[in-house]
RNA sequence: GGCCCCUUGGUCAAGCGGUUAAGACACCGCCCUUUCACGGCGGUAACGGGGGUUCGAUUCCCCCAGGGGUCACCA
């Protein structure tokens, strides 16, 4: 039978970073062994309907490339449409699917009503706990006479159906990362179903789903390994194949916390603002909790399809290392196509006003110059501005105490004098031709090495630190590395 | 607190009874570069503790400790 998985987020708005490597794990799985992914949507809390959740989750999926072959998309047109046969692929619009096995459940036993109030719930829950002991429900309702229950039902009394899990059974999990994992029913309490609103929970949508949908292999986050046994108990009442399980450990953060939205960029979006490439924020995230047999790291997706195994999935939490993303997005920006890279790189010197929207064809070029000039230093794009910084306006501003003492050394303005001359006298400027004027410039003033080039950067730019000198007066041009040199041996210079 | 899961350097991690315990990020040196980087080379740094099993445990078993997850009409 063919391998057929599911994500099924919920949609909140963001995209959880952990979510992503769920979502990735399930594609990586199912193209290794040619199946389908499918994408489906979990919004049965209308408590938490977010706008534009789903469109914002499209998009973040999209980006990342980790697409999936059934369930929403997109059309052309920018409407929303279904890929594949098993859908609705979204809960609220599958409501009338899953009454039928709630009766079913009901009918045969497993399940009841229940008329509690919120209020009862809450009590018992308290006292519960000033015990200390478990505090589930107590099964108030749990065996009220179904022709009584009905009755009160019919009469019009709130309520909810609820699984009528069975006591003291044992219950194996076979995880695919964690392997055997053993449970026991009594150390969970008879989980609502069916709410009162008439939605189902979760814990039964699911199951229906899942079943229906003829999903074979579950990927999700360790959070859902405890309320597994539910799921089995479930599936084993209504007759259906249990499908095989696969928890993933958690993304921590520094603290080894779960990573949440409290502590900095945990959502797609905020990597994607930011100025990550997709390909490095995929790659840095598939090896936080899966490793591949040998050691390479830098890998393209269709190479992680081929290595990708669960057995070397671990087992334990892993931290998000920001270091060692932005190592790799740097790697990536530093192969990426300089169109693409310049692409990216103009929102954010716009937002910057280094360049207005009317010269946004103008100053492309320049702009293109200097992103292929600083991309050795790029961890992601929205650090382009500090960069383009450098070579706005002609006045110089010294950086540090280092640069002061070198923009202060006696030699420095009979230096400068001979470079500007050597400069002026260029056919062309380019940074080989650039660097003519500096040997030119080392033989008649005798200046040479770090007194040559190092106080002519901290001249230039103000900084001890910076890329390739040629290049940066090569990009300032004639007029505009004389002016600031003009100013330099004015204001700056001893 | 109950239940469950986890535990190799600062971080990601290899390892699946016998190894000088890989590799990567970060950090520190050196080399290259008439500047700055890139790069190359090298270095510091780890099996949570205690019992077993075994000729031999990082690897297997038990206990403890620590960390995490979960106990909703949220997913």
């Amino acid at each position: 039978m063919s391998v057929r998985v599911r994500f099924a987020p919920s949609p909140t708005g963001y995209v959880h970073i952990g979510s992503l490597r769920t979502a990735l794990y399930d594609f990586l799985y199912a193209k290794k062994n040619k199946g389908q992914y499918v994408l489906r949507i979990e919004d049965t809390d209308r408590t938490r309907l977010v706008e534009d959740a789903l469109d914002n989750l499209l998009e973040a999926v999209a980006w990342a490339g980790v697409m999936h072959d059934e369930g929403p998309v997109k059309n052309e047109a920018g409407e929303m449409v279904e890929l594949g046969e098993k859908g609705p692929y979204v809960q609220s619009n599958r409501l009338h699917i899953y009454k039928p096995y709630v009766d079913q459940l009901i009918e045969q036993g497993d399940a009841y009503y229940c008329f509690c109030s919120k209020e009862r719930l809450d009590a018992v829950r308290e006292e519960n706990k000033a015990k200390g002991i478990f505090s589930g429900y107590d099964g108030h309702c749990r065996d009220l006479p179904l022709e009584e229950a009905k009755k009160r039902v019919e009469a019009g009394e709130s309520h909810v159906v609820r699984l009528k899990l069975p006591e003291d059974k044992e219950i194996v999990i076979d995880d695919m990362v964690r392997g055997r994992v053993v449970m026991n029913t009594s150390d969970s309490d008879d989980q609502v179903l069916l709410k009162a609103d008439g939605f189902p929970t979760y814990h039964m949508a699911v199951i229906v789903d899942d079943h229906l949908m003829g999903i074979t292999h579950i990927i999700r986050g360790e959070e859902w390994l405890p309320s597994t046994p539910k799921h089995i108990v479930l599936y084993e009442m209504l007759g259906w194949e249990i499908p095989k399980y696969a928890h993933l450990p958690n993304i921590l953060n520094s603290e080894k916390k779960k990573l949440s939205k409290r502590h900095g960029d945990v959502s797609v979006e905020d990597f994607k603002k930011k100025g990550y490439l997709p390909e490095a924020l995929v790659n840095f995230l598939a090896l936080v909790g899966w490793s591949p047999e040998g050691d390479q790291e830098i890998m393209t997706m269709e190479e992680m399809i081929e290595k990708f195994s669960f057995d070397r999935v671990s087992k334990s939490g892993g931290v998000f290392d920001v270091q060692k993303l932005n190592w790799m997005n740097n790697h990536y920006i530093k192969e990426a196509d300089l169109e693409r890279l310049t692409d990216m790189a103009m929102p954010y010197v716009v937002e910057a006003g280094q360049v207005s929207e009317a010269e946004l064809a103008e100053k492309r070029a320049w702009i293109s110059r200097i992103v292929d000039l600083s991309r050795e230093y790029l961890e992601y794009m929205s650090q382009i501005p500090k960069h383009v910084a450098l070579f706005m306006g002609d006045e110089v501003v010294l950086e540090d105490d280092e640069a002061k003492e070198m923009v202060e050394m006696d030699h420095v303005p009979g230096m400068l004098n001979v470079l500007k001359a050597q400069l002026a006298e260029l056919e062309a400027f380019d940074a080989a031709s650039v660097k003519k004027a500096f040997k030119a410039t080392q033989k008649e003033s005798g200046v040479k090495g770090k007194n040559l080039f190092m106080c002519t950067r901290v001249a230039l730019t103000g900084a001890v630190h910076g890329p390739d000198l040629m290049e940066i007066i090569s990009i300032l041009g004639p007029e505009g590395a004389v002016k600031r040199v003009d100013f330099t041996l004015v204001n700056l210079c001893k």
